[in-house]
RNA sequence: CGGAGUGUAGCUCAGUCUGGUAGAGCACCGCCUUCGGGAGGCGGGGGUCGGAGGUUCGAAUCCUCUCACUCCGACCA
């Protein structure tokens, strides 16, 4: 490809409304192009970017045994009610009505239109296991859509959708997608992660995300040093080195006067006590009922921890999203401000955390104005009626495995992979007959990629003050080729010319910057810099005087000089295929 | 959806407070010079100042309404 036939729409500086590295660079380098909030135009050399991904996705989906398939973007609303989905789903599924006043939607994601379509084609046991997966554009009306691709509302993803006969099956399947994903990562080029991961509203069991590592992540990840343990933190589990064991001895509690120490940080000043010693108590809104008529519900943590929303909103009877009381309603309640809260005789639920069930001897609020409980018992002053773990994990932590210690780093989640069990089968009645004739569910997986995201994420990754540095594999174009002085050498011309057809014969993908007099040296290495591009060949007279080239790898500094006969043989080990 | 902010040339921005002929740099077009790191000179094209209403002799500038976009929080590939 010549540049003076292609769309360089490289940019000089930063367009304003781009905060993050990758959606700056995505739009310096001319790879995409807004058209609305989330709504991106892909050019040319950004679509070559994403066939490259998803060129490598659907090799290894292909490999695995999955089979291509494409479902409409535009689904009816009768799917989504069978599954009721249709009301779950909220304002994210954007909806319209076609010209007979009949409801359909974009689709968001693709349950309902494969367990519809496999429930007509599958009838035995016979036809199972099988997995079924499209490359598609996707459509979700995100809140708030930000990071250019990185969250867009339309963006492109590969979904697959595994039937099985048995919970057995599926967890060969989803094993398979396991070692799948972690090959098409390996692929792209990507550091990234498998960790532990919370369900959300697709439902099902088990599941685990796949997340590359980036400070600009929207994730925090949890891991072990040796690797054993990984998880998100919206579920990690962890263990607290100095948790109490509850082997002292209990003392008798006495009130004291705490005055306006609200905080935990005011409280361990005033008592010089470290905030190990002190349970704080949150109060959330829980569903109005006979047992529970103020509806609401009391989280108690150790002064040192915090909450975790993802957890506690598991916990039966509380309201999600997690809604804190506010000040005046627990004033109603409980007859004091926050600031002096406590478990003990609390007309609502209490749930305790395992950091503070054994703990002894310790403070918390009096429910009365300035007033705190010291040397508070459970059992003795305090109650809880369920133990949880509602806690989110620190660094430094211990490994719940009992191997090594916690970190957490940032991660961007480019896939997800679900253990969905038989919440679709049965809601929309998917059965085969197994072998003794009889009618039973099938049991499902589904595993997503974000295709679109991998992009984003992969500059994230791969960047200098220069511009992108594309992994080989996913490259626009693998090798640049910059004649200098081309309009006063006819040779260097004329080498560039076959070098690029010598190139492109041996399969790689070549770049040639022909562009005219007018556009110097310097905005070429620049531009070429910019879009990432991993290989550079500079033609000059002054090499040609001896038949050399010059060679610079995108990620390495200094240059290197090629016998103009040995350029294929140099570039083979140096370019990953 | 709550909170904050921004809309002036393709891009980055000045001008708005204090109303008076719409600007700069980059990009683009033409000619000349330059040519291994975003060159220089001369000449040129490009704007309903986000939109609507209002105040005024006169509005990018003041007032009201509205739309779009970005950022911070709750959701997700």
């Amino acid at each position: 490809m010549r540049t003076s036939q292609y769309l360089i729409a490289t940019l000089r500086e930063t367009p304003a409304d781009a905060e993050v590295i990758s959606h700056q660079l995505m739009l310096r380098a001319g790879l995409i192009r807004k058209l609305a909030s989330g709504m991106y135009t892909w050019l040319p050399a950004g679509l070559r970017v994403l066939h490259k991904v998803t060129a490598i996705v659907r090799e290894e989906m292909n490999r695995s045994g999955a089979m291509e398939v494409s479902m409409p973007v535009v689904q009816s609303a009768e799917l989504w009610q069978e599954s009721g989905r249709w009301d779950k789903m909220g304002p994210e599924l954007l909806r319209f009505v076609d010209r007979h006043d009949r409801p359909f939607c974009l689709g968001p994601t693709h349950e309902e239109v494969i367990t519809d379509l496999i429930r007509n084609e599958f009838n035995s046991y016979k036809q199972l296991p099988a997995n079924f997966y499209q490359i598609q554009m996707k459509f979700r009306d995100e809140r708030r859509p930000r990071f250019g691709v990185m969250r867009a509302r339309e963006f492109l993803m590969k979904d697959a959708y595994s039937f099985h006969i048995d919970e057995a099956s599926l967890e060969q399947t989803y094993q398979l997608m396991y070692q799948t994903y972690s090959n098409i990562f390996t692929r792209l080029g990507l550091n990234f992660r498998a960790v532990l991961a919370d369900t959300g509203n697709i439902g099902g069991s088990t599941s685990h995300e796949f997340h590359v590592l980036a400070d600009s992540g929207e994730d925090d990840i949890v891991f072990n040093s040796t690797g054993s343990y990984a998880a998100n933190i919206e579920l990690a589990d962890g263990i607290i080195r100095d948790l109490d064991d509850g082997s002292a001895a209990m003392l008798p509690s006495r009130k004291i006067d705490t005055g306006d120490a609200h905080s935990i940080e005011a409280l361990i000043a005033l008592l010089d006590l470290p905030s190990t010693k002190l349970v704080k108590t949150l109060i959330v809104k829980a569903e109005v009922s006979d047992a529970n008529p103020h509806g609401m519900m009391a989280l108690v943590l150790r002064g040192d921890q915090e909450l975790n929303d993802i957890k506690a909103e598991k916990l039966a009877g509380i309201v999600c999203p997690l809604t804190f009381a506010s000040d005046a309603e627990i004033e109603q309640v409980v007859g004091c401000k926050p600031g002096c809260l406590g478990p003990n005789k609390l007309p609502f639920p209490v749930i305790v955390d395992r950091s503070a069930e054994l703990m002894r001897n310790f403070v918390c609020g009096a429910n009365t104005a300035a007033t705190h409980l010291v040397d508070a018992n459970w059992g003795q002053d305090c109650h809880f009626d369920l133990v949880a773990d509602i806690r989110k994990v620190r660094e430094g932590d211990l490994s719940p495995d009992g191997q090594g210690e916690l970190s957490i780093k940032r991660g961007i989640e480019v896939g997800h992979i679900f253990q969905l069990g038989t919440k679709y089968s049965k809601a929309m009645s998917a059965s085969v007959l197994d072998e003794n004739g009889r009618a039973v569910l099938m049991t499902m997986g589904c595993y997503g990629i974000g295709v679109s995201r991998i992009v984003a994420s992969a500059i994230e990754q791969n960047h200098d003050a220069n511009g992108i540095i594309w992994p080989d594999a996913i490259a626009p174009f693998q090798i640049a080729i910059i004649p200098l002085n081309a309009h006063k050498s006819a040779r260097v011309t004329e080498v560039s010319e076959q070098l690029m057809a010598q190139l492109e014969q041996a399969g790689y993908e070549v770049l040639l910057d022909d562009r005219d007099k007018k556009t110097s040296p310097g905005v070429k290495f620049a531009d070429m810099e910019l879009m990432g591009i991993p290989h550079r060949i500079v033609v000059s007279d002054r090499g040609l005087e001896n038949d050399e080239l010059e060679y610079k790898s995108r990620r390495a500094d200094g240059t290197e000089t090629v016998a103009l006969n040995a350029v294929l043989g140099f570039l083979a080990p140096r370019i990953t295929r």
